[in-house]
DNA sequence: ACCCGTAGTCTACATTTGTAGACTATAAGT
DNA sequence: ACTTATAGTCTACAAATGTAGACTACGGGT
């Protein structure tokens, strides 16, 4: 695994790069701008620190650098998701679906949702 | 919500204090350092400064000082998931299980849980 | 060949976090 | 009342983070 472990706003800078990529220094600059309203320099900071920590990379082509990720939004999204089950579930998923359905966060359409998946899934390793 | 984010190692803190309470600092002392290994300052300062953030509170009884939790473990978990779930499923809970269950991260066991869980609620919604 | 703009690098500085030493106040026991 | 343990406060300092200015270099157009 590894992974350094990103900042919040480097992770912003990233979430450009997942949805959209490759694109260039200015192209991110200026989709963060309308998200965030960082200043130019901040982008670009933070674009160098994900570079040295290895969570995106850039490529020269033509004249251009081009800046694509290199961890996946997926290996992000395993990485908390599994520390937040255990800090606070002991890694079981059931008690983590539990506490939301309790607290009414899952509507009826949710509920379909998940055990429509659930279904697939007992279907499959069946 | 307020909730002043609190770091790592003050989350740790709070973690014992959630496991146990009311404590004295050595007692929370020597509960972490089996933990961590901290060192005994590192702890005090993590409590003074979790007590700065109205994370935790202390009242004296009888000579000592008792520290306890201000934020539940509930409030904590809530706005940790909230924030996940936001961050990568657009608030929604059903792409969260079917990520986990893709993953292969439930058991059968876990998925029967999660249906018993679901199957009541439906029941006490209907 | 020269200038300009876009992008990249270097430097900077306040705040937060991780980690801890040193000093102090105070309750409890003798 | 005095000592001592225990806890609380102050200070410290490096690394990480948030935020940004200043300077530079290179590719593209004229």
């Amino acid at each position: 695994m590894g992974g350094a472990k990103l900042s919040k706003s480097e992770q912003h800078v990233l979430d450009v790069l997942w949805s959209e990529h490759p694109l260039t220094a200015g192209q991110v600059i200026e989709r963060l701008q309308q998200l965030t309203g960082w200043h130019e320099s901040t982008i670009k900071t933070l674009l160098t620190r994900l570079v040295e920590k290895k969570a995106i990379a850039r490529r020269k082509d033509g004249g251009r650098f081009f800046y694509r990720p290199l961890l996946t939004r997926e290996a992000v999204l395993i990485d908390e998701s599994e520390g937040l089950l255990n800090r606070f579930f002991e890694g079981q998923m059931a008690p983590l679906v539990a506490h939301f359905a309790e607290r009414r966060k899952l509507s009826k359409h949710d509920i379909e949702e998940i055990e429509k998946v659930l279904a697939k899934i007992k279907d499959r390793d069946a």
